[in-house]
DNA sequence: CTATGCTTTCAGTAGATTGTGAAACAGGAG
DNA sequence: CTCCTGTTTCACAATCTACTGAAAGCATAG
């Protein structure tokens, strides 16, 4: 067979990798946007992953085009959701820094900090609404208007979501994996 | 007995629910933006949702402080994003919104969305990507070197994930009308 | 000690997003 | 038709966020 590799040298298949990188990267930019995270930490994280090989801030500066503060800002914010991982290689000076592989593992990580972070301040925020209008708080004459029961109504039905919605959460805090198929399985069984 | 009433008049339990519902507002609002929805939106939304009562632009503009234009935009957002219905009161000109009562239906709505414009793309990216990586593209010999075979086991990796979180999602998409307390109840018991 | 190589910080700014308010529009009533 | 009530649009303004680049910081080598 008239080999491909005589026809498309070496180079070819290295600029095909990065295009499929670069892809990669610009689309998980994008998706971080909608979801809040800022999108050059998303390529900075798209980057580290898709390549699945140590890279230095200079690696990140060149590849993605940004400042030098930028990458250590980005870099070290990353280190601190704990989805990448600083890196020394011996004997040399710079650093380096590498993406978590298991992408459940990853997702558990982002999913345990953000129930953290904005879910169970919410969760509190309902409890403490209800608080403020339970019947002993707020008299039992006016605990039978109509706005106060609707109102009360609807911090119940938010709050029941809520509740199931962490179950799931903590599910797969921890065992992402495992925890996530089980859903699945779950759910089709049932329908 | 010497009912509450006497000493506490109607008025307070009013500031009461004012002031349980504005909490309720404010940490909404907070939670739309770090989830990509932006401020104003999430916050008309959520008067809408705790007041249980069809509210006018006027209403709104008052409420939550923010101009005509404002108002308008966002409600119009809102209503096609499907989670508050316009609503014409007889012989009233003016036009009235009631959000959604049902937050699993909002959430399914959302979530069907979401997946749509951002998780099927990425999706589609990867496979993309994987393609750009196969053998009969790239050419035997390049296959076999270690920076593509590493970023094709990442490739993988990932769209292994969200397969499965697109399974999750369809569940509870497709179950939307139907049956979304059955979803629920089916979990809650499963956990 | 200074020089070197690399990282971090941060004030200032560029760019994006969100909000305003006035003008245009819509349509029903008289 | 005009008047009235209400809605929508949109250029501009205010605000917020992300990014840069230069300076400061830090650790190691010499």
């Amino acid at each position: 067979m008239a080999t491909v590799e005589l026809d498309a040298p070496a180079v070819v298949p290295q600029q095909q990798l990065k295009t499929a990188q670069d892809l990669f990267i610009r689309r998980w930019g994008e998706m971080g946007q909608t979801w809040g995270i800022n999108r050059t930490m998303a390529e900075i994280h798209a980057f580290l992953y898709i390549t699945a090989q140590p890279q230095c801030t200079d690696d990140v500066m060149e590849r993605l085009n940004i400042s030098r503060g930028n990458s250590s800002m980005s870099l070290r914010a990353l280190c601190d959701w704990g989805i990448i991982r600083r890196l020394h290689k011996r004997g040399e000076r710079r650093e380096y820094f590498e993406s978590l592989s298991d992408v459940w593992e990853m997702f558990s990580i982002i999913a345990a900090e953000r129930k953290r972070r904005e879910m169970d301040p919410v969760l509190e925020t309902i409890k403490q609404c209800q608080r403020m209008l339970e019947e002993g708080t707020v008299g039992k004459a006016a605990a039978k208007q109509e706005a106060i029961q609707l109102t009360r109504e609807r911090l119940a039905g938010m709050e029941e979501f809520m509740e199931v919605t962490n179950k799931i959460f903590q599910q797969f805090i921890g065992n992402a994996k495992s925890g996530l198929t089980r859903v699945v399985r779950v759910l089709l069984k049932a329908f």
